[in-house]
DNA sequence: CTGAAAGCGCTTACAG
DNA sequence: CTGAAAGCGCTTACAG
C-alpha cells in the first residue's frame, strides 16, 4: 500500500504547520490567511493528491457523516427501494450510508443497532422489528439521534417516518365494497407491530362503516417469515368458507406476491370470483393476468423525509414527530365489478 | 449525549493503565497478567457498559474492518441480491459494508471509491461501469485490495467473479436450436462491458455451431439506461424484420421484464409466435402466463466467493484471479417447441 | 495573520 | 507480570 499523504507532509513541504495546512484545505479562516501560503498549500496538496483521513477528522470531531441503515432484508424489493432513495438523500447532504439486514428479529436488530453504534455512526435510520422496543427506548436514553421508518410503537415518543395504515386500508375496502363486494377477507401478519394492526383496524372501520359487522373468520394471520405456502393455504381457506369471501385485502407486498402465485397456480379467477387488493408495490402486480389494485406508499417522500429528519435531529435536536404520510389507491383490474353497474 | 465510557475511565476506576485494559479486553497476553486484575477490568467494563471506540481503533491499527460495496444500483434486485449475501458473509467474518449505486456512471463510481476511501474501508467489492478500467487500474497502482463483480476488463489482471457468459448463452441457444428455431434474434446493451460481449459472442458460436451464419439484423443493442420504451422497440422490430425471429434471447433482466411487459401488452403469443430466453432472475419471471426460460447465476457463490477472496486477500494478498462460475440453463414453458417431436 | 500544543480513544513496541 | 509513552491523522481553543 503506497504511503497516503498526511497534512504532515503537506505542512513539512511548505514549511508550515500542520493547523495552518487544516485550515486552508477546510477552508477556514478566510482572509486570515496569507494569500501565497494558502496558494502554496493547496498546490502541494493537489500534488502529492492530498486525501483527507476520515476516520483521523471523526476521532477529533466526534463525528463520522455516516449513518446506520436497518432494514429488515435489503434483498426484499421496499427495503431496497428506501435504501437507494436514502443512499441519494443521504448523499446530497454529506452522508454515507451503512446497512444492515434485521430479518425481522429483535435479536439480529439489536446486534445490528451495536455494531453501527460502534462504529460511531451519527444517526441511524431503523425499520424496527417487533418487540424491539427495548432497544428504542436504549436510543432514546442515550440521546443517539434515530428515526423509524415504516413502523412506529404507540408508547415511544420518538421520530417517525410511515403512511396512515389505517386510512389506507380504510380506503381500500370502501372501494371494494363501492364495487359490490359484501364479503371481504384480509391477510396480514401475525405480529404485535403496530402499523399492522392500523392496517386491520382500518379494514374493520370500513366494513363497519358499510354496515357489515367484521368477523375473525375473515381475517388470516401468517409468521412473518417467507412463508408461501402458508399465505397459500390462508387464501384458500378464505374461499373455502360456507360463505367464501368474494374479496381479498392482501396485507404486504410478500402477502400479495404469495397470494397471487397460489391464485394464479390454482386458476382462480380474478376480479370474477374474488376481487384483490394489495399493499405496497412489486413489479410482478403488473404482470398478473389481472393487474392488481393496490395501495402505494409515497417511498421518495418517506425515504426523504427520514433522511431529513435524521440530519436535521442531527445537528439540532428537536422535539420527536412522528409523520404519517397519505397513500394511493391504485385501482385496476383485480377490483373492478362483476356484473356492470350503472356509473 | 451521554458520555460513553472508554478504556480511561475503566483504567482510572481499577487502578491500572489503560495499556492493561485494553490488553485483557482484546484478550491478547493471556496468561501474563494477574487472574484477579483481569477479572477486575472485565467487571468494570461491562458495569460501565463499555463499547470500544471503532474510530479510535481504526486511527491506530489502520483497519476499519469496513468494505466498500458498489453497485450499479442498489434498488435493482439483482444488486440487493448480491448485496444481502455480500453482507452476510462479511459480518460472518466481522466485516460491515458501507454501499454506494454508481448508476453505470464512470464518473459516480470514480467519486464512490474516492469517498469509501477516504473513509478507509478495508477493500472493495465493485461492479465496475463501462470505461471505469482507469479507476481500476488506480486501485491496483495504490495497493488497495478489490474484487470485480459481475464484469471485468480483458486488459486488467485483478480479481475477479462471475459467470461464464460464453457458455451461459451457447447452451440457451443451443437450447433453441434444439426445440427446432431457427431465426433466433438477441438484445443486448449498447455498452462496451466486456461480459456483454462474451454474451453476444455465445450468441453468435452457438449459431454457428448450429450451421446457422449469424447477422447483424438479428441482434439489437439498446442503451444501457432504464430504457423500457426503447427494448419494447427492439422486440418489435426483430418481429418486423421481412424473416422474423422466432425466438429472443434477452441479455439481461432489465431487458427480459421489458421485453416481457411489451409482449404482454400486445398480446404476443409465447412460444407460439416467439420463444424467449432470459438472462438472470426475476420474480415476474414466474408471472408471465409463460413462465420464462432463464439462465440463473449463482448469486450466492458469486457474492461469498467475491467476499472471501477480497478479505483473505486484505490479510494476505495473492496473485490476481478471475472466476467465472458456471451459470444453469432453466427450462421452462417460454422456450417450448410449437410442433410436437418425437421424444 | 500564524503556530505550538493538546487531545480525540485507542494499540503496541519497549522498558522495566 | 505491568505500565509509561509514543503515535495513528486530524482539529481547534488559545496564545502570541
Amino acid at each position: 500500500m503506497q504511503k497516503k499523504t498526511s497534512l504532515k507532509d503537506i505542512a513539512a513541504r511548505v514549511g508550515v504547520s500542520t493547523a495552518l495546512v487544516s485550515y486552508v484545505l477546510n477552508g477556514r479562516m478566510e482572509g486570515r490567511i496569507g494569500k501565497e501560503v494558502a496558494k502554496k498549500i493547496r498546490q502541494t496538496a493537489t500534488k502529492l493528491n492530498y486525501q483527507p483521513n476520515h476516520i483521523a477528522r471523526s476521532l477529533k470531531t466526534r463525528r463520522t457523516n455516516t449513518i446506520g441503515l436497518v432494514v429488515a432484508d435489503i434483498s426484499n424489493p421496499f427495503s431496497s427501494s428506501l435504501a437507494r432513495i436514502i443512499e441519494d438523500e443521504a448523499d446530497k447532504l454529506g452522508y454515507t450510508v451503512i446497512f444492515g439486514s434485521s430479518d425481522e428479529t429483535d435479536l439480529k436488530s439489536g446486534k445490528l443497532i451495536n455494531a453501527l453504534m460502534n462504529r460511531q455512526v451519527d444517526g441511524l435510520i431503523i425499520f424496527p422489528p417487533a418487540n424491539s422496543e427495548k432497544q428504542i427506548r436504549q436510543l432514546i436514553k442515550q440521546g443517539t439521534p434515530f428515526v423509524l421508518v415504516d413502523r412506529y410503537f404507540p408508547g415511544i415518543d420518538c421520530n417517525s417516518v410511515g403512511i396512515d395504515n389505517h386510512k389506507a386500508s380504510f380506503e381500500a375496502v370502501t372501494h371494494l365494497l363501492d364495487q359490490g363486494r359484501k364479503r371481504i377477507g384480509m391477510i396480514s401478519y401475525n405480529s404485535t407491530l403496530h402499523h399492522l394492526d392500523d392496517r386491520i383496524e382500518g379494514y374493520k372501520s370500513a366494513l363497519k362503516a358499510g354496515n357489515i359487522e367484521p368477523t375473525a373468520e375473515l381475517i388470516r394471520k401468517v409468521d412473518i417469515g417467507n412463508n408461501t405456502v402458508e399465505i397459500g393455504k390462508a387464501v384458500q381457506s378464505l374461499l373455502d368458507l360456507k360463505k367464501p369471501v368474494d374479496a381479498i385485502l392482501f396485507g404486504s407486498n410478500r402477502i400479495a406476491a404469495a397470494g397471487l402465485k397460489y391464485i394464479h397456480s390454482k386458476k382462480i379467477h380474478v376480479p370474477e370470483k374474488v376481487s384483490l387488493v394489495g399493499f405496497d408495490e412489486t413489479e410482478i402486480f403488473d404482470f398478473f393476468y389481472s393487474p392488481l389494485t393496490y395501495i402505494r406508499q409515497p417511498l421518495t417522500e418517506i425515504g426523504q423525509q427520514a433522511t431529513r429528519m435524521l440530519l436535521e435531529g442531527i445537528t439540532n435536536p428537536k422535539t420527536p414527530v412522528r409523520i404519517f404520510l397519505p397513500a394511493q389507491l391504485v385501482i385496476r383490474e383485480s377490483s373492478m365489478p362483476v356484473k356492470k353497474k350503472g356509473n
